[in-house]
DNA sequence: CTCTATGTTTAATT
DNA sequence: GAATTAAACATAGA
């Protein structure tokens, strides 16, 4: 589930869910220790326990719970995280490690931090913790400036997928809009990132904001919204030619041999 | 049984 | 230092 689109969905509900109440409980599963990185199940307790919810933000992958008291709980979703409403009486849900109670006037309810794989994060802390500081611009918040990714891409020499998947270059882009915008713009994921001409970070710039408003349109939901995603060995849309599939930084990309040279 | 997975970190190697 | 690669984390689904 979790890229920036993906991670702004979840910032929307968990602030609608959130904002304003009180935690009034905080219950933690067996499981839950390794998602606490670094912290302790006693002391995540013991930190948001009868604070108030000011708002959620978000900066990339990163969400931000900002509480009373400058007490802010970041949350990264790993590969398989997510966050749901429910009861307070509903039965844990599957793979459920979290559970923040939360009280609005006389109502109760409940939120839950749910992830089978346990690659995700819930950090506790009074300050920014650096993976959060480290991040460059969202492209959701702040917008893509070609000057400055022209800029940063310029500085290293890594394929140019890797560099776009770099939190620290652009905030929130993963292997799925990575791989979309690039075929979009028609380069080759393959191309030293410092070798793109002004005229390929400005395609570039155009193949992002086209994957991620695709991501939106679809709400983030459904192969359908893979142009090529996945989809190495079928043809091309755009030139029918068969998609090639690679690995680039550990990571599956598929790109069309003919139009993205 | 095998293979793959929307993410990140770390160690080893070039 | 920079870059690359593999492995690790833990689980579900095809």
């Amino acid at each position: 589930m979790p890229e920036l689109v993906d991670v702004e969905i979840v910032r929307r509900h968990l602030q609608r869910w959130t904002r304003g109440a009180t935690i009034v409980d905080v219950d933690l599963d067996a499981g839950a220790h390794r998602l606490l990185r670094p912290g302790s199940p006693a002391a995540f307790r013991r930190t948001l326990l009868g604070r108030r919810v000011r708002g959620v933000s978000r900066r990339g992958k990163w969400m931000r719970i900002e509480l009373d008291g400058g007490v802010r709980v970041f949350s990264h979703l790993g590969m398989t995280g997510d966050w749901v409403l429910r009861d307070r009486h509903a039965a844990p849900e599957p793979s459920e490690h979290a559970r923040l109670s939360l009280r609005r006037g006389r109502v109760v309810t409940t939120v839950r931090y749910c992830d089978p794989r346990r690659f995700g994060r819930l950090v506790a802390a009074r300050d920014d913790i650096d993976e959060w500081r480290e991040l460059g611009p969202d492209p959701l918040n702040d917008g893509l400036d070609a000057q400055s990714l022209a800029a940063s891409l310029a500085s290293t020499r890594r394929p140019l997928k890797v560099a776009l998947m770099d939190q620290t270059v652009l905030a929130g882009i993963g292997n799925i809009v990575a791989t979309e915008a690039l075929w979009v713009a028609r380069l080759d994921p393959r191309m030293r990132s410092d070798a793109a001409t002004t005229a390929d970070v400005r395609a570039l710039v155009r193949g992002l904001t086209v994957a991620i408003e695709r991501e939106v349109a679809f709400g983030g939901e459904g192969d359908e919204r893979f142009r090529v995603y996945g989809r190495a060995g079928e043809p091309c849309p755009r030139c029918e030619a068969k998609l090639a599939g690679i690995v680039l930084g550990g990571r599956t990309t598929a790109l069309c041999p003919r139009c993205q040279a």
